[in-house]
DNA sequence: TTCTAAATTGAATATGATTATCACTGTTAA
DNA sequence: TTAACAGTGATAATCATATTCAATTTAGAA
């Protein structure tokens, strides 16, 4: 933990930006919740818990800030707020997601998947791909479950 | 394009919803801009400039109905709004875009490009795959050709 | 055709997320 | 020390989208 901080900390001095107290606090609460997609409100409330004194704008500025050196990645998964994700240490692209359509829980998968189609897409279309975002949607596999039960049940009770 | 219309009210009827004339004007403005991406506020725009009379609620209402339905799909490419983009005909899945950091340029993948890396998901996530959005972020042909240019003619400034 | 209930609409208003403003504070470097 | 200047918090402003509600339209039933 300390060490990433450190290197954010080196990534924001090299754009000659600070990392103040306000900052730290925002980036430790991403740490502290590195599986969740928290959305700015979300780290608003985590941040105040340690640091009372912070204001929402501070933390939607330092956001925007941790997007632009690529420490974290913004992403929208279509319910009307952006959610914030830290990248993992050393990845070259962003992660993909997972996002459950029965009870909205979102995994993520860190293996990239997309090597050879990102080959396609510079070959074939000749564009040069920079980052991508790619999210499924579906039925996770307790949801899966459940529908299986709930139809054997349902069996049953017509009996 | 009649055939497409046709079939659009044959759906809305099967769950009793009518293809009002709001409707069917903001079905023919997509089905006429079906290489644009447009937000709302465009679709809005170019509706009244044929129904002068429709309202951007309406519009709004009419978007999400049709998302709804399958017949659009919302996709989101950071900027702050929402935008439909129509299924191909007869396409189970969407299609995919590459959006230019330089330029802001949306092109379109219809391909699916996805069959073995969701065959993967399926296997080895449990998660069962509904429908994807995959977006590639990088720098299109055009952009790629201009940066070739300048970087000569700065070459030619510098001696 | 006439009638009726339900669906749909437009205007206006409300909401909720994000951004801009601005006076103030802390830091930096001559 | 002091004069920029980056950063902050509170507040107000903006902007996309959702909701409300009275009025209108529509599809069937009679
Ligand atoms: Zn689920
Ligand atoms: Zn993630
Ligand atoms: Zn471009
Ligand atoms: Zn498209």
């Amino acid at each position: 933990m300390e060490h990433r901080i450190e290197r954010i900390k080196k990534q924001l001095h090299s754009q000659s930006y600070k990392l103040t107290p306000q900052r730290e606090a925002t980036v430790r609460v991403l740490l502290e919740n590195e599986e969740d997609h928290l959305s700015a409100e979300d780290v608003y409330l985590l941040v105040k818990e340690k640091a009372p004194e912070i204001g929402l704008a501070t933390v939607y500025r330092t956001l925007e800030l941790l997007s632009e050196l690529k420490v974290v990645d913004k992403i929208n998964f279509g319910d009307g707020v952006s959610r914030y994700d830290l990248r993992k240490e050393g990845a070259e692209h962003f992660h993909h997601h997972l996002v459950c359509i029965e009870c909205g829980s979102v995994e993520e998968i860190e293996e990239d998947l997309l090597g050879d189609v990102e080959k396609l897409v510079e070959g074939q279309w000749g564009f040069q791909v920079k980052d991508h975002r790619l999210t499924f949607h579906g039925i996770c596999r307790v949801c899966q479950k459940q529908a299986v039960a709930a139809s054997a049940s349902e069996g049953n009770e017509e009996n």
